[in-house]
DNA sequence: GATGAATGAGATTTCATTCAT
DNA sequence: GATGAATGAAATCTCATTCAT
């Protein structure tokens, strides 16, 4: 089955970066101080010369890899958010019911962020909605592919209802799971999220399955 | 029924701005503005001396009054969230059904967005999630009382599922009409999103209601 | 004996005020006001607002009379040096002597000085050297034509040095009252400079006299 | 013999401006921009972009190195003012008799306002007498301590009058040159005022000679 | 790859002056 | 004649980005 992505206006032309000739320690570094920084203050509150700074790397290195400083936090959310896609995938393998894959997708990206507090933490202090939208890097096209696929698939076996569009699927599970990691951080709370993935999944499956479905 | 609010970090502590000798002729020019430039550019890229010429204000009335360029955005973002809050108290009144009650709520918001668009656009450009959660402003405590105290009622009746925790009724509720309509503009669609109201809450409504229950 | 002014550039068009319209009570706050202000702190340093608030009158009426912030200085200036003016021609009446009269004129300066030290501190902070020979004002044409004359008389009849051209007389008497003057106040010193005016008198008296002259 | 300084109110603690760091050309670009401009116009109306493009250095790296309008100013009054210092010294060397040596002083001003009458110029339309007095940069404390040196030299030797105290000396001395300099420029006069040096000189040295003094 | 400096843009502030009541 | 607000201009500051070494 083909997917037919959204046409949006901007892709942002990202001028590809080459981060290959860029050394591993330095570069983690910068991806330390890049989340570091940014979790904890609003994007134009966190000042170049703090990254270089807490990176111990010149100013410059980091301009000539990244080119700027939104480049430069787009970079690193794509590497961040890279790993979320592997592992991913990885969990996906050998999952046979579909209820049990889509679940698994809902855990996993729910154990991700409990992992990885402070990259959800930097996605809502320092990324518009927009921005995400319109990012090539946020709309993350691998994991998005994989999600839609899999919805799509539901509702050809007649398990997902058909009563709306197929997007509005999607809307419903990414909007779900947005909120519920933005708020289990914004309230501070620190048992992971994920323990009660099985609760909260059932919920969003009654949303989205046929009803009459178990 | 008590509720306990959450204890959240900082309120932000505004200065509490008083508009009220501000001509409401100026006022309203300054709103439009605002809006017509923060739903087009994002807040950084949106310039004072552009707000002013635009507003055809000068620079320092919209600083005596607001404060600051951020000032300004969340003051707006008052206004017209505080229009949205009056219409849902004006149409919740005379409904009986605890469903319907919900329902509207569900469908005031989808119609308030498809009547102001622009609102939505600048909310995804120019606010971050993490100031969202932490202002004031946006957790337009009156509205979300509202809805935290029906869905309360809602559980206390045994209508609603009581697996999850009160607030997690929110999220789901919270979460899928903020997807839906940061999806909607995103996804340029022009026929109003109310329109499917009805369909889009029936799903929400599986997701939160105990099961068994219509 | 005919004076022929220097031919000054800008005359600085100071459209002549009208302050016979002004109550004399309120005109007797501002001048006051502007005395303390502007002796106290330097021209930028005083604020506009500061004055009117200080005479207790509104910013309105002082535009409306003088015009601008400078205008209003020089205005206030003008009153102070035309009470020197005055009592110049005053007390020189009835001298005979040459030297006794250039003596008098030297004194009843310092004189000026130590009874209205606040002109003189007001005149260091807040008039520029440059609009001093410039502005009408400050060149004080009676005044200056007066002691013009005099030098010119005292050449004539032999008793000033012919070595230097007669404006060098008037540099010499005038740069060192000026000086004295600024420096005693400067210094802090309580005692009236006129006290001294005798000895101080002789040492520039004898740089102008004709050598020979007792 | 010991100088006991006047003491001042306030130093006006210039927080000291390190010009070390400065490219010499950029310096150059910058203190001619400012002896063009302060020169022609007021402090105050001289605009601190225009200094910056004038100079064809960017706003930013004056503030870096002068601070403010003011400190820049002063810094450059500081060079010149030097400059003439400098030259002093030089020129004092060698002389023998106590009277060329004060007339060299004398001349060694003149000549200087000669060479550098924007300097005059300069000081004239932006810098408040009383500025001068408190602030370091003016008060040259090197030129003065030599001149005050010499005159109390004067005095022990017995060839200066006692009649009037030490100071009233310099003050004569002072007073003259300020005057003859700024009315030479008001005047328009083109010959260098340092020709009639000598003859100017002999009449102050009348009036601070103890008479009887060749 | 690092360092220091220069630049341009834009936010913010202060204030004289003007307007309207 | 007083009051309050609006305006324009200019000073000052912060910061991403660029340059040169």
């Amino acid at each position: 089955m083909k997917l037919k992505p959204e046409k949006l206006k901007s892709d942002q032309a990202q001028p590809v970066l080459d981060l290959s000739q860029l050394d591993a320690g330095i570069r983690t570094r910068i991806e330390d101080a890049v989340l570091h920084l940014f979790s904890e203050r609003e994007f134009h509150r966190v000042g170049f010369g703090e990254i270089a700074s807490t990176a111990n790397v010149s100013l410059q290195t980091i301009y000539k890899y990244y080119g700027s400083k939104e480049a430069l936090l787009y970079s690193c959310l794509e590497t961040w958010l890279g790993m979320l896609a592997l592992r991913m995938v990885d969990h996906l393998q050998g999952i046979e019911t579909y209820q049990d894959k889509l679940r698994k997708v809902f855990w996993v990206v729910l154990d991700f962020f409990d992992r990885n507090p402070k990259v959800a933490q930097l996605m809502m202090s320092s990324v518009y909605l927009n921005t995400w939208g319109r990012n090539r890097t946020f709309r993350q096209p691998e994991l998005m592919g994989v999600l839609m696929h899999t919805l799509a698939d539901g509702r050809a076996q007649g398990i997902l209802t058909d009563e709306v569009d197929e997007k509005v699927l999607l809307d419903y599970f990414m909007g779900v799971m947005e909120r519920l990691v933005h708020m289990h951080i914004m309230r501070g709370r620190t048992e992971p999220l994920a323990n009660d993935a099985n609760v909260l999944f059932k919920m969003v499956w009654r949303a989205i399955a046929k009803p009459g479905q178990e």
